[in-house]
DNA sequence: TTGGATTATTTCGTATGCGAAGTTTTTGGT
DNA sequence: ACCAAAAACTTCGCATACGAAATAATCCAA
């Protein structure tokens, strides 16, 4: 048996599994409509300033820049943003909710918060986790990984099915 | 302002976000090396069990069939898993780890251990998120989504950067 | 000022995930 | 026993994500 870490735990049993859960969730629920949960948290995050450049909004969304920018590019299309170069840089892209964007945001909100209301997570439950999820996303973003060395590979056995 | 939920926000801004956070410490920390997040995660849930058919692995997991399938098949020409039909049952695939997939295993926990070890997350603290999120993950399993409707599309404003 | 860093975004190749649809094997009702 | 329904996998098309590398605009130090 390899080292035990609770946290290793949290992040294979846990955390991997939840997020799946919710995003089986969201696409089933926003299924016909174009939206799609990654372009419903873009929403959301931008519904927080009046407007962000995307590297601003990769940060709010948590994944990386080259992740935003083709989901922006077809948000746009949609209409639901408006994106354009920053005048005062030239570099940066500025984005923000257009008003049918913030109508399709609220429409979403409406129906995920009444399919989330009577599941037996009070506001309390979910405030916690946000707490003690915050905290620990804190600490997993300071993790320095080092690399892994495999063990030698045995003799091809290959015992398997052709296909 | 669209209605108000909690686990909503946990869902869109904690969770989703965590998620990425583990993802891209475990694809630094196995880069190079062929292991992978997912496989990484198959392996512990196959560690479980002396063996498991495809569903349950599925199941354990917490993604779909179709998504261990091709998964399960690489792993097995990898040589960390053994494949093979079941005899009982010919629709059945059985999974099982080798004796090098064990060896693979233990190598990876011992390496996220240790960068998992000075954190400042106790286990204390991971074992209150499991038990929370373990919590949360059945209710929003229960989840009936209901189809969103979208607003009228405005009159294609198209107000954007060429590409 | 001017040419090499630095910064912001995009493009590219690879790896997951999902639902839907297709294939093979087993089950069950008659 | 026989065939339709169910069950277990697989395949397919689409949508994210990531790191690495390319591109474009700004900055900055000599």
């Amino acid at each position: 048996m390899g080292k035990k870490s609770k946290l290793n735990d949290l992040a294979c049993f846990q955390v991997y599994t939840l997020h799946h859960a919710f995003g089986r969730y969201y696409q089933a629920a926003f299924a016909e409509s174009g939206l799609t949960y990654a372009k419903y948290i873009i929403l959301k995050a931008l519904a927080t300033q009046s407007q962000m450049s995307l590297s601003e909004l990769s940060q709010g969304v948590g994944v990386e820049p080259n992740t935003i920018s083709p989901l922006a590019k077809k948000m746009a299309t949609y209409g639901v943003i408006e994106r354009v170069r920053d005048a005062e840089d030239e570099r940066r892209i500025v984005l923000r909710l257009t008003e049918y964007g913030i109508q399709v945001l609220k429409a979403a909100d409406e129906v995920v918060a009444e399919n989330f209301a009577d599941l037996g997570i009070s506001d309390n439950d979910a405030k916690q986790a946000i707490a003690l999820i915050s905290r620990i996303r804190s600490a997993v973003e300071k993790a320095k990984p080092s690399r892994l060395n495999l063990p030698q590979a045995p003799p091809n056995v290959q015992d398997g099915l052709p296909d």
